[in-house]
RNA sequence: GGCCCGUUCGUCUAACGGUUAGGACGUAAGAUUUUCAUUCUUGAAAUAGGGGUUCGAUUCCCCUACGGGCUACCA
């Protein structure tokens, strides 16, 4: 390819909030694609509509992509040559270019208030037009530099009245793109409306910006979802107004993320209807103290975030799925990106975080979990952390499991699984099993292979089954029939914690039958 | 409603005109395991429907159906 070291794309969200899977999705397509081919990944804030200006999400959208490892080259918060990367620093920009456009006769004013336009949609959808909108034949009706005389629009502009600039989407034209993951789309423009370019508060829209941007930018590639198709072709007619159609960035268009179950894509609500995080991050809505829950803190990890981020409507094609970031960017290209929406599965993405948590080094997972131990006020030996680690990961699907399902190597009370105690629990072995606690607490090396031997010359020699032995064992260490194997807990937990462990659950077995 | 996009197992997907339509998640059965989990084996499970084009269509074209997106002085 001769565009290696020239391709520029972009992430550029609107910090209304926080951003859910399928934002960061969009971004992390972007970062492969730019890390691909040796380009700049540009981090932008479309921050162009102050009524819905929610602070701290540019900052919460910056963590979430450090937290994913996706590393913005330029933009917001890292600087650049085509800065400011905030919109809302722009603004005197996104006039001169409006103005230009107002010149070229590209574009007119308008002074419709939004009584005027309602007015206007009222009265055609009773007569029968079912989606009113601001066109090429609309505009003649209506208060614009088009309709009104000269010195009139002169005179309103003086006056100082509010208006907008609107584009003036040419009759009968056809616009058409390639899109790369779409192939050939074509729009007719008489289906197109004047959409405002600039509004009558200062500000851009984000059609007008996101060209403007983009093109001073050097954008080579737009990737973003695919509810912006509809609007691509007002874009590209805004390229060609301007006169930059031959540098116009190329568009692929996502396919959409969609809810697990039922229809529509993928919404703020669903992740508490889940039960499943759809967040990166927390995050505590400062103006309506709104909670959401994040996938970081759930003990899900960045490679596997990324991994199954990646999945979602792409595919390397061979047979592997589960991929180290590493992997992905090798693997990964825009062809392979499918057309289809792609339903978003908690459950794969569950199994390939198990995948990734079991790849890691019981040292690794011992870092990951300490945070979660202080949390719960333990403080534990690191050692004596990654041996538990070692014996749990095989368990866990996210990091605070290895807590979770394995508290008894963190706390010496837990409650006893009494029914199964009721059944198994014979009071006359009693003294047998005191007597093969003795024997282990006569153990000079303490490891699950002697106690494993030990333990079966003790059923030998008693004529004591498996099924009698072990399961009284592992409820007096562990309280529970589940975990990881006896000896192995017991080598773990140590000599000293295991004897005491065994001779206090055999008395507190004798009272409880 | 209009415009645009899409449609292979329940879900994510592979198969760039010729395959017994492959894999993964989930699911069912079995093996291993003192248990749980892991692992392994096996099974069920799909080309939306109808027309073309072609010697031959999952693949190309058209229609229908269904799904989705957009339809703001929001992005």
């Amino acid at each position: 390819m001769e565009n290696v070291g020239n391709v520029r794309v972009r992430y550029a969200p609107s910090p209304t909030g926080p951003q859910h899977l399928g934002g960061i999705r969009t971004a992390l397509f972007n970062y492969l694609f730019a890390k691909k081919n040796g380009g700049t990944f540009v981090f932008r804030s479309e921050d162009t509509d102050q009524s819905r200006f929610v602070p701290g999400a540019e900052d919460y959208i910056t963590d979430s992509l450090r937290w994913a490892g996706i590393t913005v080259d330029e933009g917001l918060n890292v600087g650049g040559p085509y800065g400011p990367y905030r919109q809302s620093e722009r603004k005197e920009l996104y006039r001169e270019y409006a103005m230009q456009l107002i010149t070229s006769g590209h574009a007119y004013y308008a002074f419709d208030t939004s009584e005027d336009l309602e007015a206007m949609r009222t009265r055609m959808t009773a007569q029968g037009n079912p989606s009113p909108a601001y066109d090429h034949i609309t505009r003649q009706y209506m208060q614009n530099s088009l309709a009104l005389p000269k010195d009139e629009v002169e005179k309103r502009l003086a006056a100082g009245d509010p208006y907008v600039i609107r584009i003036m989407m040419p009759r009968n034209e056809e616009v058409k793109f390639n899109d790369i993951v779409r192939g050939w789309v074509v729009f007719n423009t008489n289906q197109l409306d004047d959409k405002v370019l600039f509004k009558s508060d200062g500000m851009p829209t984000y059609h007008l910006a996101n060209v403007v941007d983009d093109h001073l930018m050097h954008i080579t590639h737009v990737i973003r979802g695919e509810e912006w198709l509809p609007s691509a072709p007002t874009h590209v007619m805004l390229y060609r107004a301007f006169g930059w159609e031959d540098t116009m960035p190329q568009f692929a268009h996502l396919p959409l993320v969609l809810k697990p179950e039922g229809n529509g894509k993928l919404s703020k609500r669903d992740g508490d209807r889940l039960g499943f995080p759809i967040y990166t991050l927390d995050w505590e809505n400062p103006l309506t103290g709104e909670k959401i829950s994040g996938l970081a803190e759930r003990g899900f990890l960045p490679e596997a975030y990324t991994n199954f981020l990646a999945l979602l409507g792409w595919h390397p094609g061979g047979d592997t799925e589960v991929m180290d970031p590493d992997a992905l960017l090798e693997a990964f290209s825009l062809e392979r990106v499918g057309k289809s929406g792609a339903r978003f599965d908690p459950e794969k993405a569950k199994w390939i975080n198990q995948q990734h948590l079991k790849m890691k080094s019981d040292k690794e997972l011992a870092a990951l979990l300490e945070p979660v131990l202080t949390r719960m006020g333990i403080t534990s030996d690191a050692e004596y952390v990654e041996r538990v680690c070692g014996l749990m990961k095989e368990r866990a699907v996210f990091v605070p499991d290895l807590y979770e399902q394995g508290k008894y190597f963190f706390s010496d009370t837990f409650d006893y699984d009494s029914k199964t105690i009721a059944k198994k629990w014979k009071k006359d072995r009693a003294n047998l099993f005191e007597n093969l606690t003795e024997r282990i607490n006569l153990l000079q090396v303490c490891k699950s292979a002697e106690l494993e031997q030990l333990v079966h010359a003790f059923m030998e020699e008693h004529e004591l089954k498996m099924g009698d032995v072990m399961p009284m064992l592992r409820i007096a260490l562990t309280g529970t029939l589940q975990g990881p194997p006896v000896y192995d807990v017991m080598e773990v937990l140590g000599k000293e914690k295991s004897v005491t462990r065994l001779q206090n659950g055999w008395k507190v077995f004798n009272q409880m039958i």
